[in-house]
DNA sequence: CTGAAAGCGCTTACAG
DNA sequence: CTGAAAGCGCTTACAG
């Protein structure tokens, strides 16, 4: 059927018709360990041979074999990669920045989605591992004793992602100071009651309750009852349900902090049907500036995230540890922008 | 620094301290090609030898190393999915659902974003086949000649999602009859000019477009001034852009039809800022039924597409050409269903 | 700076 | 049904 170069070699022949180092080796007239090194860029070699080596495989279309390679040098070109869930579009962000900076360098992403649980991650992460993946890029830092253990046990370069370690390489920001932030807009603003609203209860969720209490608390309008935490996932119709609940709470709020975009725009729609004026008898602010915040009616105040550059960023640290580099910093903060719209 | 068990053995020991076929072979006490045979299921082995290769495989806690199967056996474990952009939340429950198929059955998923080009296609085409994957997963039927070239010429099976061909393996619906269906509902509920509304422009929409038309002209409604294509990406903003143009056109329609849900939810968005009622000064209707369009105000008309299916059957059949099975059926029409709300 | 040898951990192809 | 040999295509570790 398909055309295959009959090789009528050794009784015992394999040839599966790919370009070898050894053919590249064979047409430049070196061995084919300088080939490989001259290809990899790996310890000196003779400018000549290096060039001879490169036409070469560049004439023969050669093209180096990752299974071959992972064998013998117990590294692969795959980085792992775990991220919660993609239904929430931050990941998407996040994962589109890593996938264009890691492409570029050669390295193919292995992504596995742990659900938020840590028993799934460990799960994933013990089959990526599997495939020796030259590092790893994980969401948070909130990692299982066994996962961790895992981690250090390669001894491969990991860098986390949307989180600060004082110890481990680590891209993100802060949420605590970045909800602190968002609930200071709406007490400058006047807001009295500031209701917290969250879904999931992952850990940067609740690093938003904390960024949010201890605002309240400082200015002494905390009260417990403020706090609406739901651990199912976020959706717009939960938080559409949450904005109804909400609002019929006594004494009334006269603002709601959603932990997540989609919430949040569950809740101006609510508000719509409901006819509750926002963000005259409520104000409505949300988390991480997702697709369709600016378009709300009204828009949507919120938290703009920087989730593509700490993608680029995680990435671009973890080449550099490939590299064998030291990092300039371990920990990169990238900030937020509070993004003040009409809805608050 | 790691604990690493010291292997004083032959000078050129280069153990990895993995444990290994031959540590389960002289454990159970047989050779490694039979261990082998037998974890795989592969060729018939005498029952007590699985049992005791089994064992020793458990006891020891041996996991095949990926890496070297691949290189012997020129086939990974790894499948090449192909989809054109995650930001649209259709490829990520396809995703999701390929994902959860092919894990169980030993498969790590390669992802490629071809952001609806068919030259970058072509490209993650040529990165993942360097990877030797097992089989090729891709979205829609429109590669380019060379894509296609490349698929044949690795010989590996290759099922194509979301579109349904009459002769390679496919799984999906027909977009052209989803599209007439839902005109029709609008031709039914008295709608008399019906405008098409369109962005990104890829295969589906314009099989959508169709769609539209067919029913169009059945009627007699059809004119070309009622379509209104963008290449740009689809996004809410540019749903409510084109919702504020399409509403100025004179004679003025009575419905619009977005390609999508996501610009059918700008324009709900803008119809509320515009003063617009919908539906009674115009129906819209969207397509996908995407997480949202149940909560807008009014609620989305749409078309409810069965990604998650289409991916769940898709892997399925390719495990079973995986398998060599002759799957039943070389191309699965999983339909759609009309969703009425209040938008129409 | 360059290379011959060995080996990474499996499976294929051949024999029995 | 089972196995000894060879080989997949590279890189490591050692010599020179």
């Amino acid at each position: 059927m398909h055309k295959k170069p009959s090789a009528p070699r050794s009784p015992r022949a394999r040839a599966t018709g790919r370009v070898t180092l050894a053919d590249v080796a064979r047409l430049a007239g070196v061995s084919p360990i300088t080939v490989s090194r001259a290809l990899r860029g790996e310890r000196a070699v003779d400018a000549d041979l290096v060039a001879r080596a490169k036409a070469a495989a560049a004439k023969l279309g050669y093209q180096p074999d990752p299974a071959a390679r992972a064998l013998a040098s117990r590294r692969s070109s795959h980085i792992g990669v775990l991220v919660p869930m993609l239904s929430n579009a931050l990941f998407v962000d996040l994962l589109e920045a890593v996938q264009r900076t890691l492409r570029p360098a050669g390295f193919q992403t292995l992504i596995g989605i742990t659900h938020y649980d840590a028993l799934e991650e460990e799960l994933l992460l013990r089959e990526q591992l599997q495939h020796r993946p030259a590092g790893m890029l994980i969401t948070g830092l909130e990692q299982s004793a066994a996962s961790r253990a895992l981690i250090d046990a390669v001894g491969i370069p990991c860098v986390h992602m949307m989180a600060l370690s004082p110890t481990r390489p680590s891209v993100g920001f802060s949420q605590v100071d970045a909800a602190a932030a968002l609930t200071r807009h709406l007490l400058e603003g006047g807001r009295q009651r500031i209701a917290f609203a969250a879904a999931q209860l992952d850990p940067r969720t609740m690093q938003r309750l904390a960024g949010w209490r201890r605002e309240l608390m400082a200015s002494g309008r905390y009260d417990a009852t403020l706090e609406w935490l739901n651990p199912a996932p976020s959706s717009l119709a939960l938080g559409g349900r949450m904005f109804e609940q909400i609002v019929r709470q006594q004494p009334p709020v006269d603002a709601i902090f959603f932990c997540n975009d989609d919430l949040a725009q569950g809740a101006l729609l609510a508000a719509l049907r409901l006819g509750i004026s926002v963000p005259r008898q409520v104000a409505v602010v949300g988390f991480n500036d997702l697709t369709g915040s600016d378009q709300m009616v009204p828009a949507l105040t919120t938290v703009r995230t920087p989730r593509a550059e700490i993608g680029e960023a995680a990435s671009g640290m973890l080449l550099a540890l490939l590299r064998g580099e030291v990092p300039p910093q371990r920990t990169i903060d990238l900030g937020y922008d509070i993004i003040v719209r009409a809805s608050s």
